[in-house]
DNA sequence: TTGCGCGAAAGGTATGACGAAATGATGTAA
DNA sequence: TTACATCATTTCGTCATACCTTTCGCGCAA
């Protein structure tokens, strides 16, 4: 463990003392602590608060710009755009909404978003699929079959697959979205990985999944279509399930 | 005209030298100058070929690398990211690919996008639905039919419907999703807005809508979710004709 | 009431200097 | 010869300071 802990992926190529920045700010924001419409403090003060200089301040507030969570302009200051605006299809919103608390319902969103957009790319996929791709699905269902009593392994495996089936819409928009969701769901997943699933259930699952993956290899749209909701509604109905076990240890303090 | 062009609502709170810049880098990596793995030129070069200072480029860098276009990394240099890390869903690179001649192709992966999205939120949107977005809906149909005889109107109304079944849908992915793509078709729109359907294309095209709108009001989500689509791949259509009609006057040079 | 102009406030840009990290070469020991 | 440790170099990271540019809002005048 050679970072504070830094799941992989994350590296966004911020870093430093702007990271400090950027992900305290932008956390101050996406938790409502600054709601749309109010302004930030100016640029020295900031820099005060974080003692950091101005062109570190300004920096970071270039990034979270680019990202539609604030908007600059001269004179008047800088003042948090409303929700609309925010680019929440980006990895830092969405894992910014999850460290604050805000990650079920999010989630219940992305997982609306899957149960629209798997089926509709695994039914591409299966007109679209090129080898290689075959190749990746085939491997995953393999290493899933493989890692039955490795949580965190079949975790990995299982969403390769779906990454897979996204990649092999040869849509660039699914893909994206499935590596930025992927990102998202590894983290909460990460976070209560006990999932407790039964043995059997996770050899269910794996069955589920290589359904979708031949009726792909056979070119059946439809069929992996059909069988790929099946494995998202699946995967959702466990997910609500932790969900609420969790939620009975906490206070039942939603929104 | 005060500025080259600048379509009403980008104001993206860049303005000034940094803009200049970003726009010529960001459209120099979109366009497939520079491409994923290669480096673009140290900061005190680049600042020299804009003849602005290094704060601005590493400013405007900050920016592109926000948008997961570059990576930044000390002694290393700054190098174009993988395509798959773009943030696609953002309005900037959206609009870079179109300046940049790759219009088109995106375009058909963003009306794959809706034929997925659009049934899908008209469905949610059946069931969900509040009073005022019922009235935003009924407003939009009644502009597009005044506008008849309006291209621009008629256009911007019939986004305005489209933007409003996806508010209807309550999930804020659907309709960050619509808000993107709406600004980017909007753009595509207005240079090829001659779009020659007849008068009577245009009011078998309300009428479709209008279909939608009742079954969004009836909470008929199946007949929601199955117009709409209809509309979607309308749309398409007339959009693909437009298209072709145009290539003609250009090389065929595609991808 | 309306319009114009001016001053102040906040971000925008420019320099120059130094810090920090990562790479690759260099050197040393096994 | 090979493996590993060390160091110099390169490039981004941060800081401090000065000045420019835009825009808001107030006050004065028509």
């Amino acid at each position: 463990m050679k970072d504070t802990f830094e799941p992989s992926g994350s590296r966004s190529s911020i870093r430093g003392l702007q990271k400090t920045v950027i992900e305290g700010i932008g956390k101050t924001i996406v938790g409502g602590k600054i709601k749309p419409g109010e302004f930030l403090p100016n640029e020295p003060e900031l820099g005060a608060t974080y003692n950091v200089s101005r062109t570190s301040i300004r920096e970071s507030m270039r990034v979270l710009s680019a990202k539609g969570l604030v908007e600059i302009r001269q004179k008047v200051g800088t003042r948090v755009r409303e929700v609309e605006h925010w680019n929440i299809f980006d990895s830092d919103i969405l894992r910014w909404h999850h460290e604050e608390g805000l990650g079920d319902a999010v989630m219940l969103d992305l997982i609306e978003m899957r149960q629209i957009l798997e089926p509709a790319a695994a039914r591409l996929a299966a007109s679209r699929a090129n080898m290689d791709q075959h190749r990746s699905l085939k491997a995953a269902i393999q290493t899933m079959h493989d890692q039955l009593d490795n949580h965190e392994g079949f975790a990995k495996a299982d969403l390769d697959f779906h990454l897979a089936v996204y990649a092999a819409s040869q849509n660039p928009f699914l893909l994206q979205f499935g590596t930025v969701v992927g990102d998202f769901l590894r983290r909460v997943f990460m976070i209560q990985q006990e999932a407790v699933r039964g043995r059997e259930s996770l050899e269910l699952d794996v069955q589920l999944h290589n359904e979708v993956y031949e009726a792909i290899n056979r070119g059946d749209g439809q069929l992996a279509a059909d069988t790929m909701l099946t494995v998202v509604l699946e995967g959702k109905n466990s997910l609500i399930a932790a969900l609420r076990s969790d939620a009975k240890s906490t206070e039942p303090n939603q929104r």
